[in-house]
DNA sequence: CGGTTTTTGTAACAGTATGTAACGAAGCGC
DNA sequence: GCGCTTCGTTACATACTGTTACAAAAACCG
């Protein structure tokens, strides 16, 4: 994986330098800009495989921000904001952000949005469960990564499709963290899938092979693991 | 058990806002200080269980405050830092703080060393989480956290929808205390709620579900949970 | 006390989200 | 091609949850 570049626009140093600090330690370039000045002078001066940018920006406008560098080159965008209200939520996407996030995220979270919209941007090879060499243990079910083998509390095997295990490991890679639809989709490299209702089928489908209680419905948002997920060791 | 509280001195106005939000969110009131001065003042206007603590505090310097503090009373403190140095570090335990944290971190994380902090305190037994293996007793009923299941005094199993399970664990989280319409709705992460007879209707269909007398109502203030809670442990 | 106002309980309704059966297209091994 | 599996789409049933409207209860006030 190359080092990915990414410009975080945000106008609160504090803030700025604590998502800086963790984006460096996950292994991303990360360069600062406090102003729609600053983030414009450093579009130009290099290259820039993705914007954080807040939404908030004292004077300047976050929003309005995104729409002027979407109309000026494609470069992807996640907006990012102290508050969830859906219409800030709308006005992100209506400029072409290619993701939204709220404050307080969990960091983790936010790199897993980070990887998949460089993933989707073509940027970066998918990045969810490489390792294979590990067996997971949640809610007394097993999952042989290496043998991709599920297995049920009672001991009974069961064999799930391609697609199906592709569902599991996303799951398994985020547990109780809920998760969109969308990001589902983009998870499993099918943003496709996020349109029309493939997701919730392939959720059923996992639920009626595994256990219902397993995956649990968020409404209005989408589905979470129900489960912790620890190593199995052995 | 009685309700948490935690007092949250930071003076980012924005940083301490995500964090009230999400902490309120876990069931714990937070109440916001945002200099040395508004410290000390909420610790003697009321109960303090435990305090967050930023190190940072503009004029202010968080780790005399935090020395100041425990030379006076003993109250568990959370020292929390853009810096994770480990002289800092040092410094924060030197002074009498019983956990230390770096931002950024992650929200789940926090929430786990304050539930240690407080247990080790013997404040109190855990928080209600739903990755917490608990079963509360209330009243004859039963909940159990892990499998979001409510049992009633005959034994029969009642089947509560997320919305509904969500109202219990507010009510749960703070027996015996009365909530305005205001606090439920901002416990269950929707302000909006908070606008028309939503939360009316959660609260009725709770009763109906479970027992009308349960959920007791506080006329021109809001409802409380007429029952004690209990860790069943078992 | 009786009338008025405020507050709450709840039935009925509606909009939306979700679960899932049934179907069919696509792929695959033979 | 044929039988099989996989998987998305469609269609419909069901579930969830907020709104509205009105009745009941409580508080208020002369």
């Amino acid at each position: 994986m190359s080092l990915h570049r990414l410009l975080l626009v945000e106008d609160d140093a504090d803030m700025a330098a604590m998502m800086a600090a963790y984006l460096r330690r996950q292994g991303l370039h990360v360069t600062l800009a406090d102003s729609r000045a600053g983030a414009l002078a450093a579009l130009k001066s290099g290259r820039v495989d993705l914007i954080l940018l807040d939404v908030s920006l004292g004077r300047d406008d976050g929003v309005a921000l995104c729409a002027e560098i979407r109309a000026a080159q494609d470069v992807p965008i996640i907006m990012v904001s102290a508050l969830s209200a859906d219409h800030q939520r709308m006005a992100g996407y209506a400029v072409g952000a290619d993701d939204y996030i709220a404050k307080p995220f969990n960091p983790d979270l936010l790199l897993a949005r980070i990887r998949a919209v460089l993933r989707r941007a073509g940027r970066a090879p998918s990045l969810i469960h490489r390792r294979r060499d590990s067996v997971l243990r949640f809610g007394g079910w097993r999952y042989d990564a290496r043998r991709d083998e599920v297995t049920a509390p009672g001991g009974w095997q069961v064999t799930l499709s391609a697609r199906e295990t592709a569902l599991l490991r996303v799951f398994l890679a985020n547990p109780l963290i809920p998760l969109t639809r969308e990001e589902i989709a983009a998870a499993l490299d099918d943003d496709e899938a996020a349109e029309g209702r493939a997701i919730d089928m392939l959720v059923g489908r996992l639920r009626q092979k595994t256990d219902a209680s397993l995956i649990r419905t968020e409404r209005g948002v989408g589905y979470v693991l129900a489960a912790d997920v620890t190593r199995a060791d052995d």
